[in-house]
DNA sequence: GTCCATGCAAATTCTTTGCAGGAAC
DNA sequence: GTTCCTGCAAAGAATTTGCATGGAC
C-alpha cells in the first residue's frame, strides 16, 4: 500500500512550519495506521484516552489544519463528515469502504475511462465508492440488510 | 427523461395518507420541475417567496418526508445536504452534476459492471458521481478553475 | 524570547422537537 | 369532528471563533 508513515507524515507538517505538538504527533501515528475513515469524534475518543482534559476544538482544528495540508481527506457520508489518510494522487485509484469497520480497499478500475461524457461538459472531478463489508466485518446472509 | 410530475408527486403523497396542502403542492411542483439538486435554503428562499410567514422547519420537515416517502432522495456534498426527485430504482444510472446550477445529466453506464470486488467483499451500495460544468455554465478555459 | 498551539468558553450554523391553533379530509 | 400540518420557540448537535496561558522552536 501506499500509505505515509507516521514520520513522513510529521515532516510533511513540519516543512509547513506547523509545531510538532505531541498531539499532532499522536494524531499522525493514529492516521498512518487507521486503515480507513474515522470520524472527528472517534479521534477525539481516541485523543482523549492519552490525554486527559483535551478539547474538542483543538482535534478538530488539527483535523482541518492537516486537511489544508494535504494529509488528511474529509469525505461526507450520510451520517457527517469523517477523515483518512489522502492518498498519493500519481496512482488515482477509489475504494471499496466497510460500513461496519470503515476499512477501505483500493479498487484499481476508474469508471471515467469507461464514461461516455458529452463534450459540452466539462468534467472538473468524480467520485466513485463502493460500499459494504468486508471480510472480518462480513454478516450472515441472513441477518444481513441494506444500509 | 423519467421524471415524476407534479401530479404524480402529488398523487404518491396522497396515497400514503399525507395530507396535500399548498405548501406540498408547491414543493412538488419545484422538484417536478428542478433539473438538479437543491439545498434546504435554497428550497426555503424559493417558497417563501409564495408564502409570507413561512417557517424553516416546516420546509425541512416536508423534505424529510418527501425523503421517507421515496419522492426526493437525499445526497451529501461537501457544502452539505441537498435534495432531487428520486430517479426511478427500475432504471438504474448515475449522474453528472454541474457545479454551477447542480442540473444533473444521466450517465447510462454504471461503474460496478467493470468493477472487479474480491469475493470475500459483500456489496451493499455505491456511489458514482460526475462533477463539473454543464453546456450553459461551461467556463473559459482561461477562468476555470478546480473546486 | 517569539509565535504558535491548546483549553476554555461562547458564538454560529444546521437540524430537530414540543406545542397550540388552524387546515385537510 | 378528527387528525395532521404549520408556525413559533426553543432544544440539540455539529462546527467555528476569541482569548489568555503554556509550549515549541
Amino acid at each position: 500500500m501506499q500509505t505515509m508513515t507516521t514520520e513522513e507524515i510529521v515532516r510533511k507538517m513540519a516543512a509547513q512550519g506547523l509545531r510538532i505538538t505531541d498531539q499532532r504527533k499522536t494524531l499522525a501515528g493514529l492516521f498512518a495506521e487507521s486503515p480507513g475513515y474515522r470520524t472527528p469524534k472517534d479521534v477525539y475518543e481516541y485523543m482523549g484516552r492519552i490525554y486527559s482534559g483535551l478539547s474538542f476544538d483543538t482535534v478538530y482544528r488539527n483535523l482541518r489544519v492537516m486537511e489544508e495540508l494535504g494529509v488528511l481527506e474529509q469525505v461526507m457520508f450520510e451520517e457527517g463528515v469523517r477523515f483518512k489518510l489522502h492518498c498519493r494522487e500519481h496512482d488515482h485509484h477509489h475504494h471499496l469502504i466497510c460500513l461496519q469497520c470503515s476499512k477501505t480497499y483500493p479498487i484499481k478500475h476508474c469508471p471515467m475511462d469507461a464514461t461516455d461524457v458529452p463534450d459540452n461538459f466539462q468534467v472538473v472531478k468524480h467520485k466513485f465508492e463502493v460500499f459494504g463489508y468486508c471480510k472480518d466485518c462480513r454478516q450472515d446472509e441472513a441477518e444481513q440488510r441494506s444500509v
